[in-house]
DNA sequence: GATGACTTGATATTCAATTACAATCAGGGC
DNA sequence: GCCCTGATTGTAATTGAATATCAAGTCATC
């Protein structure tokens, strides 16, 4: 679950240390540009799309193309160091990249802060769910709206 | 839930008729357009996308622009007969139409087949995740991505 | 038949994502 | 070192998804 008052220069510098001690476990290549595809996403800290961050990739050097953005980011995903949101064609950066997991989320809808929810409870009523519909389970997104409670106040 | 053997020229019959039903209550407008438009959706009786439907809609007249079909859409859902599956980029007719609700779905990944969940329990786990979170619940989505009965066999 | 609200048509544009092909880079074997 | 191979990145073009804007038509009501 996300904080809203930390340092974020500290939480974006951990979050590209551990997706490069990962990749070098399983031996899989961060390279530059994949280290700075993911560090825009956890700049942004809030779902981020992905011509947002082609913007942000092409200050200063010649513009980059959409594919460019596309494969770093599927790569990311691949990883689990990223996920997508559905309900914003958007991306954000996994709280929890070690353990390869589904995406469920919470999404405000006044500060677009979103928090993700690694609840095994929530993951078993899923998967039964899935089960007594007949279904062999693969994967799942769960994406809910509602006010955080920051904005509430 | 969707059943696989069904006459589905009555199904759509059903749907169509339930919908005009439904607007005459509600006195909202159940125009040709918006029904030739549920039609399609219904008569292919999986997710259809935006376009698709477009080129359907389409056919024997003049081309019809992308707005006319997102209107017919948006109004299709905003009166719950039409879910829209994120995942896909597509939409779906709804099953049960009376009553409006979040679309949580089944999507086989074999046949795309579609089963909608209108399950309590699964409604209630939901909201009370949310609001373990601190989150004022609005709405959800559940899209679980699997292998349906009949593919598996 | 004039008014105003809603609906549809039409044009253009923005945003999202992929295809296809060329160029470059990194590491292994010789 | 040099060549080979596969992975990565660059480039150009295109498809797909959705919206903004304004014009034209429909329809009930006064």
């Amino acid at each position: 679950m996300l904080k809203h008052k930390h340092d974020h220069s500290v939480c974006i510098e951990t979050a590209l240390e551990a997706a490069q001690k990962i990749c070098e476990k399983r031996e899989t290549r961060f390279t530059p540009l994949r280290r700075r595809v993911l560090e825009l996403v956890w700049r942004k800290h809030q779902p981020i799309t992905a011509y947002e961050v082609l913007d942000l990739l092409s200050e200063g050097r010649k513009r980059v193309a959409p594919p460019t953005v596309y494969r770093a980011l599927d790569f990311l995903i691949e990883e689990g160091f990223v996920h997508r949101i559905e309900s914003l064609n958007a991306f954000v950066g996994c709280s929890d990249p070690e353990h390869k997991h589904q995406g469920h989320f919470m999404i405000c809808t006044k500060c677009s802060n979103v928090t993700e929810m690694n609840e095994a409870s929530l993951h078993s009523v899923i998967e039964r769910a899935a089960k007594e519909n007949g279904y062999t389970y693969e994967n799942s997104i769960l994406e809910i709206a509602g006010i955080c409670a920051n904005c509430r106040n």
